[in-house]
DNA sequence: AAAATCCACAACCGCTCTCAG
DNA sequence: GCTGAGAGCGGTTGTGGATTT
């Protein structure tokens, strides 16, 4: 979408692993003339990758803000309850969990929870895979699977939208009984970095542009959407904000606590 | 010590959706 | 309305390190 195929010659594309090189390549790029347009990212970029490969890489491994390692007990939890309800929609999973890409939550749930689930209870685990394995199942529907609390969204989208869900298995970030007097924000793991840069561009350049996970109290960059200005009396990790206002805080990570309105942020119907 | 196996993670593939021409 | 290209998503495969035999 704007860009045009005769902009671009059709080079071979170099697969497999990345090199470090061609990681500093793609990453010096987009931190400086953001992604733009990916098929023409790798020519200017000088990378033999499709744009495609770069798109992937970056949002996989390169995209600042980033968490690597292992799930915490909360994304564990997080994980299993979005999975109940969306199935596998990875992407919207991933967007409850900031640093964390669909492909590694993809890869996790392979890897960890299926594994949990078999050894914890194999006689409902072994209907619940065969529900998800079907391809033509609805997996909100899974009505073969009286063991499983299913709520009744037709779709994921539904889910979204909704702003009445009261599943009590879901954690206590998802539970909030008045998502429609949050704020919408937007986090800055969502930007194009370009729109970002005048904000962070020193943190951008260190690596860490949005998060400092080090500590219970993690800094988080964002964005208030729409028309009503934030007070912070209501919301306890950020200080006042006015609509469009680009803002910096820190919050506690209790997920029982304050990182229940920060969750709720992150549905965004109106992204 | 070497071979076989397991496991986690990175990357690719193919499909669908969206949008501009 | 049709078509082609790009973006995004989910499924699958490949790779390399760790562990076991």
């Amino acid at each position: 979408m704007g860009c045009r195929s005769s902009d671009k010659p059709k080079p071979k594309h170099r697969k497999g692993l990345w090199s470090p090189e061609e990681d500093q390549r793609l990453k010096n790029y987009v931190l400086k003339h953001g992604h733009g347009c990916w098929s023409s990212v790798p020519v200017n970029a000088g990378l033999q990758r499709s744009g495609k490969s770069c798109r992937l890489r970056w949002i996989n491994y390169l995209r600042p803000g980033l968490k690597r390692g292992m799930f915490s007990s909360v994304e564990e939890e997080t994980v299993l309850a979005l999975h109940r309800l969306l199935g596998n929609k990875w992407s919207l999973i991933a967007q409850h969990l900031p640093g964390r890409t669909d492909n590694e939550i993809k890869n996790y749930w392979h890897a960890h929870q299926k594994k949990q689930l078999l050894k914890a209870e194999p006689d409902r685990f072994s209907k619940t895979s065969q529900c998800l394995s079907n391809p033509d199942s609805q997996p909100l529907n899974c009505s073969k699977n009286p063991g499983m609390r299913i709520p009744s969204y037709e779709s994921s989208e539904s889910f979204e939208k909704s702003s009445t869900y009261t599943d009590q298995s879901l954690p206590q970030m998802f539970q909030s009984p008045n998502r429609s007097s949050l704020p919408k924000l937007m986090f800055a793991e969502w930007f194009s970095l370009d729109s970002f840069s005048d904000l962070a561009g020193s943190e951008a350049s260190g690596g860490d542009l949005h998060e400092n996970q080090s500590s219970e109290h993690s800094l988080v960059h964002g964005y208030l959407l729409g028309d009503e200005p934030f007070c912070s009396e209501d919301h306890n990790f950020l200080n006042d904000v006015s609509p469009g206002d680009v803002f910096s805080s820190q919050f506690q990570l209790d997920c029982h606590s304050t990182a229940s309105d920060f969750i709720d942020f992150n549905s965004g119907e109106s992204l």
